[in-house]
RNA sequence: GGGCGAUUAGCUCAGCUGGUUAGAGCGCUGCCCUGAUAAGGCAGAGGUCUCUGGUUCGAGUCCAGAAUCGCCCA
């Protein structure tokens, strides 16, 4: 007997239910035996950065993931099934500097950098635990670590990190110190999700650094560049993009005078006052015309464009000159006075020569904002940085790390630049040299962690080189060129990749276009500790290439750095001898750039250097997906960087890329807007198949909007094939059904062959999408079927299940209906995880030979591949466009469905139509006539109308089409004796146009390509009394169910005041309701349900009751 | 500033190589059906297909320009 289902179901119950009982069973654990020695597909999850709990955004990329891990599993393919982890980086400190209170680096290095550092790996293990509980409830499969078990490691680093403990390995227990052991999760021994802290993908990062600057590539810059002064870190061009946000900064005018015009000063504008102190030229467009304007006793020098907005009050304009006839003129600087600066301006440029502020030519300097001359300070922007290298500019840097005035700047040293600008303003109004303030609002960039603005700094960063840009075509680059030049080496490798969506291939190529050196070093503490020895004697630089050759080459700390993970401050105590001078050398205090982490994976994760037999066998991995925002120039390119210097070839065949997660009111989700819903509140309110089938049904390379109300939307989905598997399990209980016995598939009715049709084409087609990555395709291939199956299959199908007397006919039906839903259950299953082993389960309860799990099963279109019947499907298309065709008819000539009417003709579009007579019976019941007439031409019913095909005859016809059309619309046609048809004067042939009708009275016509539909709307006295009948018989069965009956309880039933015409049909009405033949007038004694029917021959008074045993 | 994409019903989105009457789901209104019932069916209202030009017998669709939005890059 299969459970009883609700029609109302506990989706979240039923969710945890499951979990409970694949953990019981190991059912994941069965899974992976029973596809060990099958075909490998290799999946490589993109590592997620284990710092806060998992979101919503997160299920999403999640749900593809396990998707297709699982699908891949009922091809029967062995898989590694490995989570990742990210770990290290900026994004971990500046969470655990929150915890701890601490405001910049100083502070981190007075708590001690071994605690701190401790501390982030501590977060890193809370947060890892915790993302695998919530990925385990989305129903994710993977080979998880036990939560429980990470969090104990990490209580036992927090206690004392050299304790020895033992975790349970892959072959037997592994014991080592906790810090060690954490060093190691992951790895072939240990097992579980990979961690991009462990010993090995640090130790492979240095290898592939080594290799770096082994070929040449890896050099020490000197750079201005975007810096956070709270982090006290550079900003890679990788990071810049997420960090611009709309910021109010002051717009400030400085008057600068002129040394050899006295009297005449330049105009200058700023936003960032901080920089005046390093101000070394003024930088004018040498083709712009600049004016010499008087107000009141001033003099002043800007651009002609500009005379409106940049200046205040009347003025009058005594001189013009082109911007190249300004360049050279000297000025007064606005800070000449403070030591560093004249200290800069005496040493000069490179050149050696003593500097003064000068007047330079710059093309790209604009009058859209400002005054037309620009404030250069090299020691302050990228740009003007630039430029000064190009001219021989001093530069003056006047920061520190965190944003502190360096010495020499006179009251501003100590200072923070983020706070200095009343300062500067008042030092300038002092001075003479103020003119105007105003508020401007412009985008900035911040720190994309911590949301800082952005500061300008000159400082010594490592980078690895992309290679010269070659300004030609690429497939005109010769094999040198492109063997001297790292980014066109990756391009090629992008060309073997396929990408999906596939302008994913363009981005990629755009940005190694575009992209600059990559800069790899960050003067932080938690992360890749960068194996660079830069010889302070010799200036030889040695990388070192593992912990074996750190080990090799150490002359002073191994033993302090042994036992403990490649990190700072540990790594740091090993001394190494030069290979220059053999002097001693200390690392660089920098660690990595987060992205080399995760784009060692397809190397480290899969034992590239520990068993490369088995790495080769895994890669290149068949399949990544990210969220692609972000990651062509991240996880995506880093990869590809990495993968290209260590073996020239792709780690990935396929990537599948997908867009953002918006919340519902398509803002995005933040906490501080209020529209944000977080991952186990969703799980556990809407259910996380709900979130599955949310997820995909949206298209992935669109932005996908989450929320309660399109959570709704699945639901109600979901909800049409839960009522259609509970009324199969409601009537296979009544009726006591058991699978067996019924007829085989070929010998069952049309409709039952036809569902199993779809059924069997479902499979085939969802699995073919889903082999090429279409999530959605195989989505809305599922809805189409459960719309099928709902609306057409067993809404025509349901008396089959109820009170069928024939036994045959009944089996078939419970026979194809239970195989169906088997069928969509299994074709459901990567998708909808837990619905799917929900229904499975209960449905093949007495099959004992089934696997006890949907999950272990393979995948069903071989299987069911016989059953497909694509002619049938075919006609029952036509069949269903038919009943849609009179129900519109019946609706428009106000027919209720209960009303019988005497006949129908139908016009098929074709000569016949497959298992004519079996379709025809469907329509005629399901449509509640009499009799189908099948007729050739219905022009005895019917007023004829010719519609010309337009995509056939315009080509033909061109000019002519208008007349045509009109003639059509007017009816002004002869329809010609061999089906041809004239026109205007114009013959069309028969493939040429569409005969359309319309009715004559008494008749109700529709069409459809080609199918035409008639009703006879006559209504005699019989058939009235027939449609009463069936009138009443649904009022007694309201009246059942409202008297709260079950559905197999008989009664007693009373009629008063039945028609004389319905008499006869009184004895069909009683058994269908379950009733002894009915007594007349009401009953005297109470107990009853009672009730009324308007009947067109009259009311009829109904009272009922249970008939008792 | 450059590149890519988008703009279609109140909302979310389809609309293939041009074809005259532009669709779906949700929402709204009315009706119907109903022992699957927190479902189902039929119909209605709701659209200057962002705008302006062009090509064509014919443009939501092709071309050019503009506007707005998004993504990528500078």
């Amino acid at each position: 007997m299969f459970r009883s289902v609700s029609p109302h179901p506990d989706f979240v119950a039923q969710e945890y239910e499951l979990l409970e009982r694949w953990r019981e069973r190991r059912t994941f654990a069965r899974l992976r035996a029973q596809n060990a020695s099958g075909p490998r597909w290799s999946f490589l999850d993109g590592p997620i950065t284990a710092n806060n709990p998992m979101g919503v955004h997160h299920g999403w990329g999640r749900t593809y993931k396990d998707l297709f891990c699982r699908y891949h599993a009922m091809l029967g393919e062995h898989q590694r099934w490995q989570n990742g982890f990210d770990c290290q980086g900026l994004w971990v400190e500046v969470n655990v500097e929150k915890d701890l209170g601490l405001q910049n680096k100083r502070d981190i290095e007075a708590f001690g950098i071994a605690a701190f550092v401790n501390l982030c790996k501590q977060r890193v293990l809370t947060y890892a635990a915790r993302q695998t509980e919530q990925s385990i409830r989305l129903g994710y499969w993977m080979d998880w670590n036990d939560p429980d078990e990470l969090r104990r490691l990490r209580d036992m680093l927090a206690e004392d990190a050299t304790q020895v403990t033992t975790i349970q390995g892959v072959d037997g227990p592994v014991t080592d110190t906790v810090e060690m052991l954490i060093g190691r999760l992951g790895m072939g021994d240990i097992g579980g999700s990979y961690f991009t802290f462990s010993n090995e993908n640090n130790d492979l990062i240095w290898g592939f650094l080594a290799e770096c600057h082994r070929r040449g590539w890896l050099y020490k810059g000197h750079d201005s560049m975007p810096w956070c002064a709270r982090c006290g870190t550079g900003m890679s061009q990788h990071e810049m993009t997420e960090g611009y946000r709309d910021r109010e900064d002051p717009g400030l005018t400085i008057r600068l005078p002129l040394v050899d015009r006295p009297g005449e000063s330049l105009l200058v504008w700023t936003t960032t006052p901080w920089t005046l102190t390093s101000n070394v030229a003024a930088a004018v467009e040498p083709r712009l015309r600049y004016v010499k304007v008087r107000q009141g006793n001033d003099l002043l020098w800007l651009g002609r464009g500009t005379l409106k907005s940049a200046l205040v009050g009347p003025f009058e304009i005594v001189e013009e000159k082109t911007g190249a006839e300004l360049v050279g003129w000297r000025y007064e600087g606005p800070y000449d006075a403070l030591p560093s600066v004249q200290a800069a301006f005496a040493a000069g440029g490179p050149s050696g020569v003593p500097y003064e502020h000068v007047v330079i030519a710059w093309e790209e300097v604009g009058e859209e904002e400002g005054t037309g001359i620009v404030h250069i300070a090299p020691g302050c922007g990228a740009e003007d940085f630039q430029l000064g290298k190009k001219l021989g500019l001093p530069v003056i840097g006047p920061i520190d790390e965190s944003g502190l005035y360096l010495a020499g700047f006179g009251s501003l040293s100590g200072q923070s630049a983020a706070a200095v600008a009343d300062q500067v303003i008042a030092h300038l109004r002092d001075t003479g040299r103020f003119y105007r303030l105003e508020t401007i609002t412009h985008r900035y960039p911040h720190c994309w962690r911590c949301g800082t603005p952005l500061l300008f700094r000159v400082v010594d960063e490592w980078f690895i080189n992309m290679g010269e840009v070659y300004d030609q075509p690429r497939e005109t680059l010769t094999t040198e060129q492109v063997d001297r030049s790292l980014r066109y080496q990756i391009m090629e490798v992008v060309d073997r990749i396929r990408w999906i969506p596939d302008f994913g291939y363009e981005r990629e190529l755009d940005w190694l276009h575009n992209m600059h050196d990559w800069m790899i070093s960050k003067k932080r503490y938690w992360g890749l500790a960068l194996p660079i020895y830069e010889c302070a004697s010799c200036g030889t630089v040695t990388v070192v290439s593992g912990r074996d050759d750190l080990h090799a080459r150490a002359i002073d700390g191994w033993a302090r750095f042994d036992g403990h993970t490649p990190h700072r401050p540990w790594v740091d105590e090993v001394v190494i001898g030069c290979s220059g001078c053999g002097g001693p050398v200390r690392r660089i205090p920098d660690v990595g750039n987060v992205w080399l982490d995760a784009g060692i994976v397809p190397y480290s994760t899969l034992h590239f250097r520990e068993d490369p037999d088995e790495w080769a066998r895994w890669f290149p991995v068949d399949f990544v997906t990210e969220s692609f925002p972000g990651q062509f120039r991240n996880w995506f390119y880093s990869m590809l960087a990495m993968s290209t210097v260590l073996r020239r070839e792709e780690p990935f065949k396929t990537i599948f890329g997908y867009a953002t997660l918006f919340a519902e009111d398509g803002r995005p989700m933040h906490k501080s807007s209020g529209n944000a819903i977080e991952f186990d509140e969703a799980a556990d309110r809407m259910g996380v198949d709900v979130m599955r089938w949310l997820y995909m049904r949206a298209r992935p390379d669109d932005n996908i909007l989450f929320g309660w109300h399109v959570a709704d939307e699945a639901r109600r989905e979901l909800l049409v094939l839960w009522n259609v598997y509970s009324f199969f399990v409601t009537y296979a209980r009544l009726t006591g059904w058991s699978p067996g016995g019924a007829p085989p598939p070929a010998e069952r009715p049309a409709m039952d062959r036809w569902i199993l049709s779809r059924t069997a084409g479902l499979a085939s087609t969802a699995g073919a999408c889903l082999s090429d990555y279409d999530a959605l395709g195989a989505t809305r291939a599922i809805e189409g079927y459960i719309d099928d199956l709902s609306t057409w299959y067993l809404r025509l199908s349901r008396k089959r299940f109820s009170r069928n007397q024939d036994p045959v006919d009944r089996a078939s039906a419970f026979a194809t209906l239970h195989a169906a839903l088997l069928g969509v259950a299994r074709v459901m299953a990567p998708i909808l995880p837990f619905l799917s082993d929900s229904m499975y389960l209960n449905l093949t309860d007495m099959d004992g030979d089934a696997p006890d799990s949907v999950h272990l099963t393979r995948w069903p279109s071989d299987e069911l591949g016989d059953l497909r019947d694509e002619r049938l499907e075919g006609a029952m298309g036509t069949a269903r466009r038919s009943v849609e065709l009179v129900r519109t008819l019946r609706s428009a000539g106000g027919l209720k469905g209960r009303q019988p009417l005497a006949r129908m003709w139908l016009a098929l579009p074709g000569a016949d139509l497959a298992e004519r007579d079996a379709l025809l019976a469907l329509v005629r019941d399901e449509v509640n006539v009499k009799a189908i007439e099948l007729i050739g031409d219905e022009s005895g019913l019917v007023e004829r109308r010719v519609k010309p095909l337009l995509p056939r005859i315009g080509k033909r016809l061109g000019a002519a089409i208008p007349a045509v059309m009109a003639a059509a619309r007017a009816g002004d046609v002869v329809i010609n004796e061999d089906g041809s048809v004239t026109l205007a004067g114009v013959t069309l042939a028969p493939d040429e146009v569409e005969i359309q009708a319309s009715p004559r009275p008494g008749t109700q016509v529709a069409h459809d390509e080609g199918l035409v539909v008639v009703i006879d709307t006559e209504l005699t006295d019989a058939l009235r009394a027939e449609g009463d009948a069936r009138e009443l018989q649904r009022a007694v069965q309201e009246l059942r169910r409202e008297a709260g009956l079950a559905l197999d309880d008989r009664i007693e039933l009373w009629l008063a005041g039945v028609p004389e015409a319905v008499g006869p049909h009184l004895v069909d009405v009683a058994e269908e309701v379950l009733a002894d033949p009915p007594s007349e007038g009401t009953p005297a004694d109470g107990g009853f349900a009672v009730g009324s029917v308007q009947l067109i021959g009259g009311t009829v008074e109904i009272a009922l009751r249970a008939k008792r045993a």
